[in-house]
RNA sequence: CGCGGAGUGGAGCAGUUCGGUAGCUCGUCGGGCUCAUAACCCGAAGGUCGUUGGUUCAAAUCCAGCCUCCGCAA
């Protein structure tokens, strides 16, 4: 099958490395333009830009598929592709877009639509301690992940596992996913299911708003904030006036502790307490620091039992 | 040229302001105590102080360049 890919991050590499590995050719990769990032404002590649170059994939760029339509719609069509697959394009697609390719788009999308429809699909599941969340495939539509759905597999989600960790894995699942959709578009034995729009919820992109720790809430409701945030933005808190990060943690105790929430009730392995329960921070990175585990953290930056964890 | 922090034995840090042969916590190795231990006691190994050059009788410490890492902001 003659496929054209669109796709941004990491989460949308191992699909097309899929792709590239396997009987279906890829035509042409869009995804967004070169960005400044980092410090510097030095103009970062996306991810699957590199892959694509390294693939000698033709990679096309544009600011915007309405502004330029004209030129992509046209470039699109010569190539006629069987399939266009999206992965966090991070784009919209118009209606002449989509409209082209025979068997239609096709979106991974990293939840079990109808829930989680949007940008942070994956982190939100996390976040609202779900125990399930998983992979679907859908044919685009002109909404956002509204479209039918196609395929969908199911994944459990682990009491500590961190946003990045679940990523890794659903990208993978989304990549044999992918195959498994074409494969079944092409011989045509899959029926598109309509969405169920009454049970659909919307994961809003993440910020840095977000990132601050209530240690004065539930216990779970802090250690799946700090998994559901990790790697980024990543949980934060203050302690002895500095900034603290949190990428990961355990509950160590879900019964009231005799402390103030935020407290340190053991100076050894930076043990916290919250409302209902008491969390133990596992991975830290200080001002200025790398990540290194609380072991670390504390051989070098001792902290007195009875200290205060601040909300910043 | 966006703002800022950091690079010191295997790990995490102090020491840099006021230059004068390197220190803490932990780990490692050896020994001891103990029914036993991740606990305790004694001892040992291990560092061209990121790199290059400069100032100086003398540089981890002062000056300049370079490399690497990190926070903020985007």
């Amino acid at each position: 099958m003659n496929i054209v890919f669109m796709g941004t991050p990491d989460f949308a590499v191992p699909a097309l490395r899929a792709l590239i590995d396997s009987k279906h050719s890829v035509s042409a990769v869009f995804t967004q333009p070169d960005k400044p990032k980092g410090r510097g404002h030095k103009l970062t590649p996306p991810p699957v830009k590199l892959l694509a170059e390294e693939n000698k994939i033709a990679v096309y760029q544009p600011n915007s598929l309405k502004k330029d339509a004209d030129e992509y719609i046209k470039l699109i069509k010569d190539i006629n592709p069987d399939i266009i697959v999206v992965a966090a394009y991070g784009k919209i697609l118009p209606k002449e877009v989509l409209e082209i390719p025979r068997l239609g788009c096709v979106n991974i999308h990293g939840s079990l639509l109808p829930k989680y429809r949007g940008a942070a699909p994956i982190q939100w599941a996390v976040l609202n301690g779900d125990e399930e969340t998983g992979i679907t495939t859908m044919l685009m539509d002109e909404g956002i992940d509204t479209g039918d759905i196609l395929l969908a597999e199911k994944t459990a989600i682990g009491e500590n596992e961190t946003s990045s960790e679940l990523f890794e894995r659903l990208s993978l699942m989304g990549a044999e996913l992918l195959l498994k959709t074409i494969d079944a578009l092409q011989s045509g034995e899959i029926t598109p299911k309509k969405q169920d729009n009454t049970q659909a919820t919307y994961a809003q992109m993440l910020s840095k708003d977000l990132s601050r720790i209530d240690f004065n809430s539930p216990v779970n409701k802090v250690h799946k904030k700090i998994c559901g945030l990790s790697d980024w933005p990543c949980a934060v808190t203050e302690l002895n006036g500095k900034r603290l990060k949190v990428y990961r943690s355990e509950i160590v105790s879900d019964t009231k502790p005799d402390a103030v929430p935020g407290e340190i009730i053991n100076e050894n392995n930076l043990t916290v307490a919250c409302i209902d329960g008491c969390v133990r921070l596992v991975e830290v990175q200080a001002e200025g620091s790398k990540r290194m585990s609380a072991e670390d953290y504390l051989r070098g930056r001792p902290v007195l039992r009875g200290t205060i964890l601040n909300n910043l």
